[in-house]
DNA sequence: TCAATTTTTATACGACTCGTCATTTTTTGA
DNA sequence: TCAAAAAATGACGAGTCGTATAAAAATTGA
């Protein structure tokens, strides 16, 4: 007795069909262009059938989201599990962030549109369910670093408990992909690799906390070719892959 | 010869009242839910006079933005004037934009809003000329701070320039901001004053980067205390004021 | 094999929105 | 007062979402 049946099967290949229409139509257009219309007819499937699958616009983005939240914790846990010190677990957890973010750049407008303009309260409760659950996990995972760090000592406990010191770092990494993605000339205003100087304010705001060992430019300069070029280059590989296949192509 | 002649002063005093109209279905609604024929309706006037004052539905959000980023500018400007050390000035410009927010936090979706969905490729060329003028002067302001405390030598020269610190520091407190405006469950996660996590963090980060004289937990208590209850106070009440006083009432 | 039943697909439709433009109303100036 | 100019109006076309009904296809059972 198969797991699915082939009808089984059929449905779920046709609904990452669906997924990735969206997602390709919602990068090019956003999210208020998209229109299901135009799925159903590039899909080659009628409308009626899209909504038996998303019963709202709305369910089709949070699902587009959890998708993309799951390699932000595929390659987070990747991060958290970087053999080396748990200062180079933060960072490596960082630059996780930068480099998911590059493989797909418009995926970033998706986790925008999902928190404005009321989408969650339209999206059925197991979607938001399931995105909060992405949500607490990829928090927790970066939580258990600092926490770590604070049990064994390299880094002091202070004002900030876990939880806090991960909304700093959040905030940092989000706004700074954001600012990104906007218009804004950040090169003409002289940032000229914001990646690097987010990691850079990282490794002084962790200076100030008094993380130990402290940091210098070039270990940060050895870290980043490392991760950037050995250590992520095959989880990058699979989630590139990932993005693709999940309209199981041939 | 007055400078504005009766019908000149009644249009722009209609057009006030259409941005004022504009804004409080926006923070009701949201963008996607602002509906033109509803703003026609409560101002009561018909569609097509809307339409002479903003061409399209992006252009009453870009000048909505745009005043409100005259408010941010306004107690930036009173923030970078603080009379005390350049670190005190960068928490007080900080400490000015978490005040500025809280007068009317809705007006953060706004902000969203005009930054996905190209919206800024459908607004009249000049309203973005302002917008991006004003986004200048607030960065520029800012920049002002480090780079004088540069001068100073009290941040010694390391690796980063004023507008990569400003780029950093501006991450952090507009993706903060986002992050408490979503409803993720930051008091469950463990943080319970998000505001005053970021300013431990941002003194943190200036530890980090050595910037002169370091800082204490009381000191910065002390300094927030006398910002949010005394040197503030003034500049907020005019923002409240010019908040509502754009509709000219009475 | 073939009719009855169930499931799946397609599409016409109502309700709503944006932005336009011909028509109506108001204002201006002789 | 009254004609010309300016401004305000709202019906309209085009397009969207989500639904509900009709058509088609697949499955069943004899």
């Amino acid at each position: 007795m198969p797991a699915q049946s082939r009808k089984q099967r059929e449905i779920a290949q046709r609904h990452s069909l669906f997924l990735e229409v969206g997602r390709e139509l919602l990068h090019e257009n956003g999210f208020h262009q998209l229109s299901m219309d135009q799925v159903a007819e590039q899909a080659e499937y009628s409308k009626g059938t899209i909504y038996q699958h998303f019963h709202c616009k709305e369910e089709m983005l949070i699902q587009l989201c959890i998708q993309c939240m799951q390699g932000l914790l595929f390659i987070g846990e990747k991060a958290a599990t970087y053999p080396g010190s748990h200062r180079e677990r933060l960072i490596a957890f960082q630059i996780a962030h930068e480099l998911w973010l590059a493989v797909e750049p418009r995926d970033l407008y998706m986790l925008q549109y999902v928190n404005v303009d009321g989408v969650l309260s339209k999206v059925a409760e197991s979607s938001l369910a399931e995105f909060r659950q992405m949500e607490a996990k990829i928090i927790s995972l970066c939580a258990s670093i600092f926490q770590d760090a604070m049990d064994c000592g390299d880094l002091p406990v202070g004002e900030l408990n876990a939880a806090e010191l991960v909304y700093g770092v959040w905030s940092m990494c989000y706004g700074g992909q954001l600012l990104r993605s906007y218009e804004t000339p950040l090169a003409e205003m002289g940032v000229s690799n914001p990646g690097r100087t987010l990691t850079s304010l990282l490794q002084a705001t962790l200076d100030g906390l008094r993380w130990t060992p402290a940091s210098t430019p070039e270990q940060t300069d050895a870290l980043l070719l490392h991760l950037e070029t050995e250590y992520f280059t095959e989880a990058l590989a699979q989630l590139r892959e990932g993005c693709c296949s999940t309209l199981s192509r041939g």
